[in-house]
RNA sequence: GCCCCCGUAGCCCAAUGGCAGAGGCAAACCCCUUAAAAGGGUUGUAGUGCGGGUUCGAGUCCCGCCGGGGGCACCA
């Protein structure tokens, strides 16, 4: 345990034989040091505005709290810590904060089964995941630390909410909503996963229903726009999954007249060039237009076909093998460029919330269209020869390029000079315009579930719906518990009527509380910004304090929120930006995804038995070990197959690592100037390619790096200049600080062996000389016909001249040549290759 | 169906268009040891999924295929 006594062993030690060892005991190391980080809090951001150091923001994705921490927590936050040591160490002011994103429904379904509180389990929950974060060694400030679920935040959702609601950003409307039939409650578009739960996996319905939204779909252009500042800084990956969920389509809006309707009704189309191709019209079934225009003859089938649509489930209605089913409804539309008389359809194949529910249908250019004409036998014709046969025949519609055909003015155009005329003549008859749709949708925003903000509205019959008072939040939960938060299909919190019924803030009439919560990633689009003030009462954040920390420099966590908490997020900060109290339009600036830990290539599951426990692991090889074995498996992004790795491997390395920063006996301070030269290079080049490689985000081969600087030391103090010897002092601090970004423990044990102090946090990167980076000869490969004939050794700084020259000499050069060379390619110091 | 990424030793992974191997696992052998463990050291194995092309030179760039992974998909 104390390092005096250690040294004294090791100093009088017999140079040469090994039994200086002594066993790398990582739960020693752990004990002792989290200990002495409780006291010395080398993590804290500083808030002084006089602290010179330049600002940096690191986030990881915040945990939500099911049980303990598991292996791909164990990979984010190893490599996060990566990124924010190195920082430290490169003399930056880190915030790295922590926190919970605690409200959810596992909590609610834990409550439900042991009849208790969600906040019990849930609070337990971070208190284990807080200990083992503790011992994990991230380098947090612990005193920044928030849960979503307390008052204290959750104040702040419905205080933002309260502002959304103000700017039209939050709005009511009923439609049909998907609903998980497992978790009772409707859910946003980003949470439908192939038909199915994002969560539970269940088989999403449609149903109707009034439900809360945000209204992102105002704020697609910028969202997409604003993607020109994370080109480069986001994978391109995560900026096409984007860019696909926000969908821009261009076309046109082409206004219909409706038989028997005074006002026209709008269509888009991405092809307005196809205009005189239109041969029926589609309406979605649940549009309120369809019910509106139906013939009474046909409304019962109408009716009918309806109520069979609602039905289906997204899988259903999404499949691909489906056919195309419909309704006439007994009505004709009008062709606004040549007047013809077309049959309007009802049809589940147009969307009702995409464009406006609405359709020109174009058989011979669209194979939805030609599909669905086929079926019910109705008209097929060609405006665009492609020189393709005739869909009509074929049943293969023909959507590429050609010239236009049966349009009278746009005759002969090309597709793309047919738009812009088609578009010209539209609007100068006031029948339509260019335009520009979003397949994004409004986030819906309300849950028929307990565990969340309850939204901060109240209903009035006469004033309608009223905000509470910005200086009466939080409107807090009512104390439910058990079986009263079983899921009934509307919210728990209407069985609490004590807490529903109120006074109508307006009229002080009777009036009820909305009783639905927000979505949880509600909470999640904006902590990032409590963060800079988390314990702030005068409002979400101070201002201030994150126009000093923010943007955050580099955002760490899954993929598996592309759509979802980052698209969110980039939404709140542009509003918060436009409400002048943000001065910058997006909140990550840089993003890496990590991949998954996986074993013997499958995600870990219960029902595969493929489950490696984190906590076991750490118990088994160390923390130190575990976090060494993430970093070390691959590139950041790729997935870690645990099974293609090796944690006793990184142990033997972190031992082996320990006992050369051990054995050194130069006294700290010493001069490293007159130090073993050869070792020395090694030293300064390895911390050159190691901070290159960390600022790369390469940290697979940065540990290579260490591993070879702990070789090179480790024969230096074997066969070599010995352990006295400065050179090896250096490269041993060199490692201790390069280690601390994988291997804290082992780092701060090191560096305290060598008489460094007070933590290996605070030693600072280790600076390279240039001088010690040149090489006095470098190998030059002397290539014939591209294949290697001769190396020579050679001047770094060799002219090409010289070079040629000397190539040329070569006898095995010689041997290979017949005449003078066509041609001589030099590229000195390293490679010349003659053609002969 | 459309779009993107990846295929390098038995395995995980390196290689600004310039000697295919940095690092690790596994394997074999040697030293140390009474022995084992721990420790120290040595060694091999691929011509880069396949086929073309560009180039003095291709794992790297281009085209086509095969295999794996991912995104979007009845979005008009």
């Amino acid at each position: 345990m104390h390092r005096e006594s250690r040294g004294r062993r090791l100093s009088s030690s017999n140079r040469g034989t090994t039994t200086v060892t002594e066993q790398y005991d990582p739960k020693a190391l752990q004990a002792k040091w989290q200990r002495r980080w409780e006291e010395l809090d080398p993590y804290r951001a500083s808030e002084d505005p006089a602290d010179p150091r330049e600002r940096r923001y690191l986030l990881d994705m915040f945990p939500y709290p099911s049980g303990d921490l598991h292996m791909g927590h164990g990979e984010v936050f190893a490599l996060a810590d990566v990124i924010a040591r190195y920082w430290f160490q490169r003399g930056y002011n880190v915030l790295h904060p922590i926190g919970w994103d605690s409200f959810g429904l596992p909590a609610e379904n834990a409550a439900i089964r042991r009849d208790a509180h969600p906040a019990e389990w849930t609070y337990a929950n971070i208190e284990t995941q807080a200990t083992s974060f503790k011992r994990y060694g991230i380098s947090f400030d612990w005193t920044r630390r928030l849960h979503t679920s307390d008052p204290g935040y959750y104040r702040w959702n419905q205080w933002l909410f309260n502002r959304f609601f103000e700017r039209g950003l939050a709005y009511r409307k009923g439609g049909l909503v998907n609903w998980c039939p497992q978790d009772q409650t409707v859910l946003a578009n980003e949470q439908v996963v192939d038909g199915r739960c994002e969560r539970c996996g269940a088989e999403v319905v449609r149903r109707e229903l009034t439900q809360w939204y945000f209204k992102i779909t105002d704020y697609a252009d910028r969202l997409l726009d604003d993607m020109a500042q994370l080109e480069g800084l986001w994978s391109d990956r995560l900026l096409t999954m984007q860019r696909n969920w926000i969908g821009r389509s261009e076309g046109a809006d082409v206004l219909f007249t409706i038989e028997g309707r005074e006002e026209p009704v709008t269509v888009y189309t991405t092809r307005p060039d196809t205009l005189f191709g239109a041969t029926f019209f589609v309406v979605a079934p649940d549009a309120p237009l369809a019910d509106e225009i139906v013939a009474p003859a046909q409304r019962e089938a109408f009716e009918a076909y309806r109520a069979e649509v609602a039905k289906l489930s997204d899988i259903d209605r999404l499949s691909t093998e489906k056919e195309k089913t419909g309704v006439f409804l007994g009505v004709h539309a009008i062709n606004p460029v040549n007047g013809e008389r077309i049959p309007v359809w009802a049809a589940d194949y147009v969307l009702s919330d995409y464009g406006h529910g609405a359709i020109m249908a174009v058989p011979a250019h669209d194979q939805r269209d030609l599909d669905f004409a086929r079926k019910f036998a109705l008209p097929v014709r060609v405006v665009v020869h492609t020189g393709l046969a005739d869909p009509g025949e074929t049943g293969e519609a023909t959507p590429g390029e050609g010239s236009l055909v049966n349009s009278g003015p746009l005759d002969g155009l090309s597709k793309a000079d047919a738009i812009k005329k088609i578009i010209g003549i539209l609007s100068e008859k006031g029948r339509g315009k260019a335009a520009v749709n979003f397949r994004l949708r409004d986030w819906l925003l309300s849950r028929q579930r307990f565990w969340g903000t309850p939204i901060p509205i109240i209903h009035c019959p006469d004033c309608g719906e009223v905000p509470v008072p910005d200086d009466q939040l939080p409107v807090t939960l009512p104390d439910l518990r058990g079986e009263a938060l079983a899921p009934r299909g509307v919210s728990p919190l209407a069985s609490a009527t004590d807490w529903v019924n109120v006074e109508c803030p307006k009229c002080g009439g009777a009036a009820k509380r909305d009783t639905d919560t927000m979505d949880t990633f509600v909470d999640s689009s904006w902590y990032f910004l409590r963060y800079c003030s988390p314990g702030y009462e005068d409002g979400p954040f101070d201002v201030e304090k994150v126009r000093r920390w923010g943007p955050i420099d580099q955002y760490v966590g899954g993929i598996e929120h592309a759509v979802l908490h980052l698209l969110y997020s980039r939404f709140f900060v542009k509003v918060l930006h436009d409400m002048g109290m943000l001065d910058f339009t997006e909140p990550f600036i840089r993003m890496l995804n990590q991949g998954q830990v996986i074993n013997r290539g499958k995600a870990m599951s219960k029902s595969l038995g493929n489950g490696v426990d984190l906590g076991a692991q750490i118990d088994g090889f160390g923390v130190d070990a575990v976090r060494l074995t993430m970093i070390f498996a691959g590139p950041p992004e790729e997935d870690i197959d645990w099974a293609d790795v090796s944690p006793a491997a990184s142990q033997k390395f972190l031992a082996r690592a320990l006992r050369v920063m051990s054995e050194v006996t130069s006294e700290p301070g010493v001069s490293y100037t007159g130090g073993d030269l050869e070792l020395r290079k090694v030293t300064h080049r390895t911390v050159d390619e190691v901070t290159k490689l960390v600022d790369s985000y390469r940290f697979n081969v940065a540990v290579a790096r260490m591993m070879e600087l702990t070789t090179a030391a480790r024969r230096a103090i074997d066969a070599g200049p010995g352990r006295a010897d400065p050179a090896v002092r250096e490269a041993a601090e060199a490692l201790a600080v390069m280690l601390s970004l994988v291997a804290p423990y082992v780092a701060e044990e090191g560096w305290e062996r060598l008489g460094g102090s007070p933590s290996v946090a605070k030693a600072g990167w280790p600076e390279v000389d240039p001088a010690l980076l040149v090489q006095e000869s470098v190998t030059c490969v002397v290539q014939v016909a591209g294949k290697v004939r001769d190396r020579l050794e050679v001047s770094p700084d060799i002219t090409d001249a010289e070079l040629e020259a000397l190539a040329l000499g070569s006898e095995k050069v010689q041997a290979q040549l017949s005449g003078t060379p066509r041609r001589v390619i030099v590229r000195a110091p390293k490679l010349v290759n003659i053609v002969p």
